[in-house]
DNA sequence: TCAAAAGTGTTCTATATACACCCATGA
DNA sequence: TCATGGGTGTATATAGAACACTTTTGA
């Protein structure tokens, strides 16, 4: 650690880049910006902005969370540092290092637009064509990260409101891993589990028009999951 | 992203550290450099330094372990991005976001102590003091993360020189998570898993001096563990 | 011939899976 | 009364844990 400031200051920018996902209609679905300027114009790209001097990386993935998403509260939402992106060549304007966060969200609002952005909105996961930059990897490392977290930690619940059923968290990890689950076992699953949820005494809501009303349940205490709910075998996943 | 230049020059310095962690003596121990200036003079901590202009964190990191380790070659071995610290207050001096990685090394060669570092040496990993900035953090987090992907990676033969009986692998298991394992059912969990390694024809080693000599095995292709070999339940490990 | 370490086999139990079935509600 | 979604029960297969036992070597 000599020389300590050698390379205070080369030019070096610090950003994050933020992976907001929720799910809509059943489908998988990111909060994207479309780009205003070169490079890149035109393009949709990962919301994201510049670490300010006195922010840590969180903070400033917050700040731009609530710009973003015009939500007023987002101390409660979950945020994921997913891993740091610095390849030289990622931005060709300058050395942009960037650390990258996954967020989840129970239900879409409407993005404001607001903030930096021209526009923004949310798309299909799978309709997120080329995006700018390297935020195709990035969307892909948060997907990964998220669908291998539902197995082993309570971190589907962060995709639900705050009162849900039953059916609504195994729809969680039906559309993030794209697999049918067996619903009595799932259940099962989830109740034997202690503090992954605990009931709302007496409530019940109706889903889908028809049918039996479901009981409602708040996320508990625990955060991780154990044993694991492991997605039927896909024979190899990646690390 | 509008004013992309407006923050170009505040003063970032982007730094790599390093979790180095290795099996001595059946004890996992880390490659720490003492400080020589301050803050934290005559304090020990991981090793790093500075991303330069051209290079991505992880080139940067695979060099700084190849200078503070002494090694040849380095292109081999196993290095995990763990996480980016970014708090403003964690070197005092200036705003340093450092990106850590975690290294695992086979065998352990006595350190160079070349580099930048004063003197560097292994430490076990229990006696590794309180160290420098808040790299006991990030070396926790850097355990943490070894022993979670035991459980669901074929991390555990990085650890291992290329040729090594099953007996070594499992004090791999052993030695990083704490907890003795029942050798018949590890070797059938190891061997019954398609590619996690295969059998050298022929070679055996004598381990303790007594005894059978055992088979010998080389890391197979494999990456991903199904099923995982979980670790004796702890009742809640963190996420 | 004993201790030590490798390797094999067997039993028991817990868990996962694949269903069949019943319940409550709206159309 | 039928379709729809919620909830319960149960048989079977598989995987894990515990432990007894055999094999091969050096002292």
């Amino acid at each position: 650690m000599q020389g300590y400031d050698k390379y205070a200051f080369e030019p070096f920018a610090v950003t994050v880049d933020l992976a907001v996902l929720t799910i809509r209609a059943g489908a998988l679905h990111v909060l994207l910006v479309e780009r205003g300027q070169e490079p890149y114009a035109g393009r949709w790209a990962l919301p994201g902005g510049f670490v300010l001097p006195d922010e840590s990386a969180e903070t400033a993935a917050r700040r731009e969370l609530a710009e973003e998403t015009g939500l007023d509260d987002v101390s409660g939402l979950h945020l994921e540092q997913l891993r740091t992106y610095s390849e030289p060549g990622r931005d060709p304007r300058m050395r942009v290092v960037s650390v990258a966060f996954a967020a989840l969200l129970p239900d879409a609002p409407e993005p404001h637009g607001g903030g930096d952005a021209a526009q923004a909105c949310w798309l299909p996961y799978d309709s997120a064509g080329p995006l700018a930059f390297d935020h195709d990897r990035i969307l892909a490392d948060a997907h990964e990260r998220v669908g291998a977290k539902l197995e082993y930690t309570c971190l589907a619940t962060a995709f639900c409101p705050p009162e849900f059923t039953l059916g609504e968290l195994q729809q969680v990890y039906e559309t993030v891993w794209g697999t049918a689950l067996d619903r009595p076992n799932f259940r099962r699953k989830v109740l034997a589990t202690p503090g992954f949820v605990e009931q709302v005494p007496g409530a019940a809501r109706l889903t889908g028009g028809r049918g039996k009303p479901a009981a409602l349940y708040r996320a508990g205490g625990a955060t991780a999951l154990h044993p694991p709910l492991l997605r039927p075998t896909t024979e190899g996943r990646p690390s």
